[in-house]
DNA sequence: TCTGGGGTCCTAGGACCC
DNA sequence: TCTGGGGTCCTAGGACCC
């Protein structure tokens, strides 16, 4: 049976959402309508477009690059800040909208989602259900969306990223030639700045010229993605909309540092902050790791990562936090400068499906107790409640949002 | 005041085993 | 000894996404 397939994708949404929120506050401009961005913050070195307006787009602007070229192309340009937990209510709102429609929900991104709508079945009846969905959103949440019409997942996507805003489009199999062939490569789903060039160079330029290419000649020169590249290309995906939720395969944390630091025992204390940080979700999950990764990025943006397997799967503080120094130690060349440290841990597992191993003593049981109280101070009274002796110094220097 | 932060998946090479 | 070769685990790093 042929799948109906709908991605919702929020036009703008950092900007929009910021700009609903403004106008719920009283503000008088829409800044969707004037040449604006929301930015990183400056001051944090993290100054870079996190979202933009159509004005700010034909200004040239475009999102990743920095607040200061964004100005450099248009002087008069607003800059927002983000909040990341305003967006998801908003997010959240969206999503509880389109649970009227169906429970077949897979939430791609904060501001993106695909709906497995298959039991509309009819063409029309499909149809007819985007665009009251679109009008809806705008109507009673204040901002709009994208909406790609498609029998499967990579062909909505596609869709919903034809002329925006505001707009719903189809993407059915007699249309890929008419609509999606003629796109230039870089607009396919999984080609990026790596690919684009090389594709340049065997000629193959737009989307049809890679469907028209020899698939074995494609796999044969870019392996397992050379086969996705040219199946996507010819708007070829079995993939389901996974609207079960799934476990995390990996939790991190990083942070660009305020400025430069090149002592291990700064870093060190960075370290536990984001250690508290990466193992408190950890447990929220209920999960446990069995790999921890460090990361490091030096001033002149060389990125290192060293990771190493656990003799036992924990989400004890103590226990990744040491192991994360352990790492540090061993890789951190002396006088290097780090602008970012970031910790991530790997290879989770349920808590419930650890194996009793001998590691599982008296000292672990007495940490689980200590961080089982942490965490619930911690979430009735806000992340920042209770830090460790350890990190007070560098509270000021580090702040993390409330998790 | 130039370059975020959170993810997933894949590959390549070394170690080790049979 | 004329040093093959498959399989698995582990680590580092890269490509891509939003």
């Amino acid at each position: 049976m042929e799948r109906q397939i709908l991605h919702v994708d929020v036009n703008n949404a950092f900007l929009s959402w910021t700009a609903v929120e403004m106008l719920k506050k009283g503000e008088n401009i829409d800044i969707r309508t004037i040449p604006s961005v929301i930015g990183g913050d400056e001051s944090r070195r993290a100054g870079i477009v996190l979202a933009k307006s159509m004005k700010a787009k034909e200004c040239g602007i475009f999102t990743g690059e920095t607040l200061y070229q964004a100005r450099q192309k248009c002087p008069m340009l607003k800059v927002y800040p983000s909040n990341y937990n305003k967006y998801k209510e908003y997010s959240n709102s969206l999503y509880k909208l389109l649970l009227e429609y169906t429970d077949k929900i897979e939430r791609f991104s904060i501001d993106e989602c695909f709906l497995d709508m298959t039991e509309y079945l009819m063409k029309d009846t499909l149809l007819n259900k985007a665009k009251e969905i679109s009008k809806r959103v705008k109507e009673e949440l204040g901002f709009t969306v994208n909406i790609g019409v498609a029998n499967n997942k990579l062909l909505a996507k596609m869709a919903s990223d034809f002329t925006k805003p505001d707009r719903v489009h189809t993407l059915f199999q007699n249309e890929i030639e008419t609509k999606m062939w003629k796109l230039p490569i870089s607009d396919l789903f999984m080609l990026g700045k790596k690919s684009v060039p090389k594709l340049y160079n065997m000629g193959i330029k737009t989307i049809g010229d890679l469907a028209k290419t020899d698939k074995n000649k494609m796999i044969k020169k870019f392996g397992k993605h050379g086969s996705l590249m040219w199946e996507y290309a010819n708007g070829i995906d079995k993939s389901e909309v996974q609207y079960k939720k799934e476990k995390p395969k990996g939790i991190g944390n990083s942070i660009t540092l305020p400025r430069d630091l090149n002592s291990i025992e700064e870093l060190e204390k960075i370290l536990l902050a984001i250690a508290e940080q990466v193992t408190f979700r950890l447990r929220k999950h209920e999960m446990q790791a069995n790999v921890v990764n460090i990361q490091l990025r030096t001033k002149d943006f060389i990125d290192w990562s060293h990771q190493c397997k656990l003799s036992h799967a924990t989400s004890s503080t103590k226990e990744i936090y040491s192991k994360a120094k352990e790492l540090l130690k061993q890789t951190y060349k002396k006088g290097e400068q780090i602008r970012l440290i970031g910790l991530r841990v790997e290879n989770l597992i349920d808590k419930n499906e650890k194996q009793i191993s001998l590691f599982d003593n008296f000292e672990n049981n007495k940490q689980e107790k200590l961080d089982e109280i942490v965490d619930k101070l911690k979430m009735k009274y806000g992340y920042n409640f209770i830090t460790r002796a350890g990190k007070m110094d560098i509270k000021n220097t580090v702040k993390f949002k409330d998790n």
